[in-house]
DNA sequence: GCTAGCATGTAAACGGTTACATGATTAG
DNA sequence: CTAATCATGTAACCGTTTACATGCTAGC
C-alpha cells in the first residue's frame, strides 16, 4: 500500500522524500503514522526495481536533498497495480481507499469501473460478523452494547459505500455513452 | 491486534486453535484473512509469555487436538491492553473495532468511557485528507471523482461514529448514575 | 544557545504472508 | 476412492515498527 501511494504521488510530480512523506501522512497517516524506517527502504526497493530515480540537488545540506522522479517502468507498475489489485486491496477498507485516491490515473474508464465493481461485489456479500455460524445475525439479538455499536456502524458504512459505488458506476457509464473524454491521466508533454 | 483478539476470545471460554481461528475470521477476517502462519506463532508467543496454556485431548488424531486455556496472567494482560490501548489502536478504524469487540470485559465503566472518549477526541480533530496544507478542504473543490467519493464517505462515517460515541457515552454515564450493574466481565466462579 | 522543523538514512526486532508439510474424519 | 473439512504446525521471505544517528536552517 505504501509502495502504491509512493508511485501515485510521484506520478503527479517529482518531489523530495520529505515532501512525499507529508503527502503520505495526509493520505494514510490518518490511520497509522508513516515512519522513515518504512519510507526510505520502500524508496530503495523501488529504485532497485527501476521504478524511480533520484537526483541530488547541488545545494548545501549535509544530507543532500534528493529529488525523486518516477520512471516509465514506475508508471507502468502503477497502472498495473491500479488495474489489477490484489484481493486484500479490495477487501480492506483502508487499502481500497488508497486505491481510490489514484484510480483516476487509469486511462481506461472500463478498468476504473471494474475496480469499483469488485469492491461492490465484495460489499454485497454478507460480512463475517453479521452472522453467527452461518445464520444472519439481527442487531436486536446482540446484548453487548459495544458489539452492537460495531454492527450498526459497519452496516451503515457498508450501505453508504454501496450507494456511492452504484451511483458512481452509473455516472461513469453514462459519461462514456455521451462520449466525454476521461480526465486525470497525464497528457503527453506534461512532465519536466 | 491478533494477540488481543486471541486473548479476548479465550477469555470467553477455552477452545481449540481451529475453532479460535473461525471466530477470528468472523471478527477480523472480513478485511484480511487470518493465516495459520500468523495464528500458531502468535499462540506460541502467548504461551511462552504465560498468558495461555494448552492441554492435549487424549483422543485420536495425529495432530493432537489442543485445548487452549487463558491464564490469570492472560486475563490481566487482556484488561491491561483494553484499558490502555496504544495510539494506533485508537486511530486505526479496524484496530479500534477489535478493541470495541472486547471492551465489555473491562469491569470498570469509567475505563470503558475513557477508551470511547479517546476515540471521540481523535475523530473530533480534523483528518489529514480533509485539509490541503493546513487549510480546510471543501468537497466542491475536489475535481477527482474518486477522491471526492473518499471524502464524502469518510466524512459521513466519521460523523456517524461520533454520534454513536456521544450517545453511548451519555448512556454509560446515565446508567452508572442510576446504579445499574455492569455486565460482560466474568462473574466469580464462572470459569471451568 | 536552544528548540523546532527540515532532511536523510540505518539496524534490530517483530510480526505477517505465502507456501509447504502432515494426517484424520466425513460425505458423496 | 476422492474431495472437503477438520486440525496443527514450520520455514523463508518480506515489510513495518522502533530506536538510533547525523546535520542544516530559522526563529526566539
Amino acid at each position: 500500500m505504501l509502495t502504491l501511494s509512493i508511485l501515485g504521488f510521484l506520478a503527479e510530480r517529482p518531489m523530495h522524500a520529505y515532501e512525499l512523506r507529508q503527502h503520505l501522512t495526509d493520505l494514510i497517516g490518518h490511520n497509522r503514522p508513516v515512519s522513515d524506517g518504512a519510507l526510505y527502504p520502500a524508496l530503495n526497493r523501488l529504485r532497485q526495481a527501476g521504478h524511480l530515480e533520484r537526483q541530488a540537488e547541488p545545494g548545501s545540506g549535509a544530507p543532500v536533498r534528493q529529488v525523486l522522479h518516477i520512471t516509465e517502468s514506475g508508471r507502468a507498475e502503477l497502472l498495473r497495480r491500479l488495474a489489477d489489485p490484489r484481493t486484500t486491496e479490495i477487501t480492506d477498507g483502508g487499502s481500497f481507499f488508497t486505491l481510490l485516491a489514484f484510480l483516476s490515473r487509469l486511462p481506461d474508464r472500463e478498468q476504473q469501473r471494474a475496480v469499483l465493481r469488485r469492491r461492490l461485489d465484495f460489499l454485497s456479500q454478507p460480512a463475517g460478523f453479521f452472522s453467527r455460524s452461518g445464520s444472519p445475525l439481527r442487531i436486536k439479538d446482540v446484548d453487548d452494547p459495544f458489539r452492537k455499536g460495531m454492527l450498526i456502524m459497519a452496516r451503515a458504512t457498508r450501505q453508504a459505500e454501496r450507494t456511492w459505488l452504484e451511483e458512481t458506476l452509473r455516472e461513469l457509464t453514462d459519461e462514456e455513452g455521451a462520449g466525454e473524454t476521461p480526465q486525470g491521466a497525464d497528457r503527453p508533454g506534461g512532465s519536466g
